[in-house]
RNA sequence: GCCGAUGUGGCGAAAUGGCAGACGCAACGGACUUAAAAUCCGUUGGGCUUUAAACGGCCCGUGCCGGUUCGAGUCCGGCCAUCGGCACCA
């Protein structure tokens, strides 16, 4: 941020806290206060650690996602989802206004269901997806069990197409645009409609082998399937009862954990094959989950794993319709090869078959094309305390949004603020509060963690505004950079690949289609930046006692050597082992800088040292500064930090034993030092009387006229082995090269008279002689 | 299991297909010092070899095997290892 700063960019490096949520929360029941006063002090912690360290902050533009003036905009922004709904017609989020339907709030982006969600009892709430890591909370490691509950939940499903189609155009590494589109999940392929025997209901399901359709020799329904009451047989009642109650009972983590051996239970009633007609079994088994596709499959076990598996626990028929290429066993292949067995299709190549069957099912109405994504819509509401309450009130068991002057709406201020642990959020107590008017009361909920920062990144750019959750000047002034996007370059770690950045994508979609924003990406260019490792090579922890704190380092050596170790280790995307060694010998290099200017006299006071003159650059002086400007400034540009230090290194030995170092090389060079050591830079600046503010000069610029030299050492290989090198004059044609090359004594023996059958000559490189 | 990233000295790491190991750390030797620290100068991938010593010379070397090329750390194919992500997704 100095480094563009210095180049004339307007650069905007704020800081924000992100203090609503779990971990504060958390933190605050654990040492026994209140949040707000825990935040407070933390804020206040890391302000002055960051201050000492030498970020340049602005801290007019400082945010924390708990302060009225800000949350009140994020509830600002919930009502905008609450108030819209997608339009599968334009692609894109519209006021629920627009829509023509019978019961607008199915259809809006931020609804309530009743849903099967992830509750955590040591922490008293629902959680994301996102936030549950092997059946565990991400926070905290409880486990988790799942658990039908009302809840909100916000409809990010409908942007699925558009959140995999717009990282296209992203400048992202392409490693977090496939977590992403991985995370997303899309597949192909049709929804099947199975009539039921003796039923008038019938079965959907989605597959992405349809061509497989033949051998789907039994269906499995999800335990929790709401069509399972309707169809089990009397005498299967007890057994079905009996396993749903215990694949309740389990966690996500048990049953994930014992999915090798598979189980399920016979419905007692029979599908009808629509290819086949056949009639054949529905089961139900734990290994068919309720929230992805319809919640049932046709089991085809000749050509999926997990169906052959559970096939031949329990003696199911095995049927093979495809045919593998290279003559394997068709049983258990699960590739592309030819339809057999399928009279509508045999013959064909599985793609081909796909194809052809799903039109046979479309003209009977049986079935048609279908996407299916692994995304599930985001599960919006925690029972907890810390955090943004909802701006809705429930009036005659109905929802309905305040009006956008009643905001921002602040949590009452609960001396017990303790989850209920029964899933009864803590704002419940809050008699008062709850209240809203004689007949309406307000959500109990509050908003996930994740609300908040959401969209600190818009209100960065106008952090004060109390008109708008962005002035749409700051942002059109912010989003109009140098980079087509809101934010030119986002850094951050691989952990925000999923959650941060794709529900940030989303909130501005939304925010874009409904016409708040100019731009429908809010991160043009993302880079990742590794973490840092404790010196044994491990993760930090406490646990491992490796915490390396800034605060010491900084006390020891400096803030400019912390700073400038930071970035000298290495690549800026890569993981990297702290090493206390490394930063003692940036911290020389910062001494030499120093020395370099400044001499210690009699008294033992540092003075201008006498070698610093007003004097010309020797040639290679002049050459040594040129080429450090351009390796610094380029390798800023590509944020290879790590080489600019190296090369700054360079320039100082260089100079270091010079009769007379001229005072300009050395303004120059501090200013390409500031950006990565601003104190050091700031006071030799001064220290030289250079006229200014040294934050305040324009970036240097170079000349390439100086780097190139009047004669160059060329290297001689023969066989593309280096045998000799020559010093020749740029100018020497390639006749002249390959002249000089073959009269050269020493190769002129290693040829020993044979004629090269080749020679490459690169110019002011080198040449290769092939015999 | 699937997907992705990485693999170079004792260590952190450099290297538009063109001199592998820049720069830094550590180590060793030297200067300064009564001494130490600090500082400065030098050596430092491995092996072989010439020599009184030095300069020098040769071979090997970027995880492993193969390929493309005058030339590969870099490009292509296959494998191995480590790390990260996803994981009954039909």
């Amino acid at each position: 941020a100095r480094y563009k700063r210095l180049r004339g960019f307007n650069v905007l490096h704020p800081m924000g806290w992100d203090a609503f949520g779990l971990p504060a929360e958390q933190y605050a029941i654990k040492t026994g206060q209140h949040p707000a006063l825990t935040t407070r002090e933390n804020v206040a912690k890391f302000k002055s650690q960051l201050k000492r360290i030498g970020f340049s902050y602005d801290w007019q533009r400082e945010i924390n996602t708990t302060h009225p003036g800000y949350f009140k905009w994020t509830q600002w922004i919930f009502l905008k989802i609450y108030n819209s709904w997608f339009n599968p017609k334009t692609n894109k989020a519209e006021p629920i206004s627009t829509y023509r339907g019978e019961d607008p709030d199915s259809v809006r982006l931020a609804y309530v269901a009743d849903v099967p969600v992830n509750w955590c009892p040591e922490l008293g709430t629902v959680l994301a997806n996102e936030e549950v890591v092997e059946g565990k909370s991400e926070v905290g490691g409880f486990p988790v069990v799942r658990r039908p509950m009302r809840q909100w939940m916000l409809r990010i499903t409908a942007y699925a197409e558009r959140l995999i189609d717009e990282l296209e155009g992203l400048d992202w590494p392409a490693g977090i645009k496939l977590l992403q589109r991985n995370w997303i999940g899309k597949s192909e392929g049709a929804e099947i409609e199975f009539k039921i025997d003796n039923h008038d209901a019938g079965i959907r399901v989605f597959t992405t082998r349809p061509d497989t359709l033949y051998g789907a020799t039994y269906i499995v329904l999800a335990p929790e399937h709401s069509l399972v009451d309707q169809i089990v047989t009397e005498e299967q009642w007890p057994a079905v009862r009996e396993y749903r109650e215990r694949t309740a009972r389990k966690s996500d983590l048990e049953r994930t954990e014992l999915s090798k051996e598979k189980t399920g239970v016979f419905t007692g009633a029979f599908a009808i094959n629509p290819a086949t007609e056949e009639k054949i079994p529905i089961w139900i088994a734990d290994y068919v989950l309720l929230g992805y596709g319809t919640g049932a499959i046709q089991a085809v076990p000749a050509h999926d794993e997990r169906d052959l598996e559970f096939a031949r626990k329990f003696d199911l028929p095995i049927r093979e319709v495809v045919q593998p290429p290279a003559g394997e066993d068709p049983i258990g292949f699960v590739g592309e090869g030819v339809a057999i067995n399928s009279p509508i299709i045999d013959g064909l190549p599985s793609r081909e078959a796909i194809r052809e069957i799903t039109a046979w099912l479309e003209e009977r109405g049986l079935g048609k094309r279908a996407i299916n994504y692994k995304l599930r819509d985001w599960l919006f509401s925690r029972q907890r305390y810390w955090g943004e309450p909802f701006p809705v009130v429930w009036e005659n068991g109905k929802h309905r949004s305040l009006e956008e002057n009643e905001l921002p709406v602040v949590p009452p201020p609960l001396e017990d603020f303790k989850p209920t642990g029964t899933g009864e959020p803590p704002l419940a107590k809050a008699k008062d509060w709850i209240r809203y008017s004689d007949n309406a009361t307000r959500e109990l909920n509050v908003m996930p963690q994740w609300a908040g920062s959401c969209w600190y990144y818009l209100r960065f750019c106008d952090p004060q505004n109390d008109e708008r959750f962005v002035g749409e000047e700051a942002e059109r002034y912010w989003a109009s950079g140098h980079h087509p996007g809101t934010v030119d370059l986002y850094v951050g770690g691989t952990e925000h690949a999923v959650l941060h950045l794709l529900y940030a994508r989303f909130w501005h979609k939304v925010l874009f289609d409904l016409g708040y924003l100019s731009k429908p990406e809010p991160f043009q260019r993302l880079v990742n930046q590794g973490i840092i490792l404790g010196e044994d090579s491990q993760k930090m922890s406490k646990s491992r006692g490796n915490i390396v704190n800034p605060d010491d380092v900084i006390e020891q050596y400096g803030a400019d050597a912390f700073r400038c170790y930071e970035m000298f280790m290495g690549p800026l995307e890569q993981m990297k082992p702290w090493s206390m060694r490394g930063v003692e010998g940036v911290s020389r290099f910062l001494a030499r800088v120093w020395r370099l200017m400044m001499s210690e006299n009699q008294a033992g006071t540092w003075e201008l040292s006498p070698t610093v003159q007003d004097v010309d650059f020797t040639k290679s002086q002049q050459k040594t500064l040129h080429a450090t400007i351009k390796k610094v400034t380029e390798d800023i540009e590509s944020l290879s930090f790590n080489t600019a230090i190296s090369q700054m290194m360079i320039f100082v030995n260089a100079f270091t034993n010079a009769e007379a170092i001229p005072i300009a090389a050395m303004r120059t060079f501090l200013i390409l030092l500031n950006p990565f050591a601003p104190h050091l830079s700031s006071e030799l600046w001064e220290k030289l009387k250079s006229p200014g503010d040294i934050t305040e000069q324009p970036w240097p610029s170079y000349d390439e006229k100086f780097l190139v030299e009047d004669e160059v050492e060329m290297v001689v290989q023969v066989n593309g082995k280096v045998r000799e090198r020559m010093t020749m004059s740029i100018h020497a044609s390639e006749e002249e090269v390959q002249a000089a090359a073959l009269a050269n004594p020493k190769i002129k023996e290693l040829l020993a008279g044979k004629s090269p059958r080749k020679i490459i000559v690169v110019p002011k490189k080198l040449i290769n002689i092939v015999v």
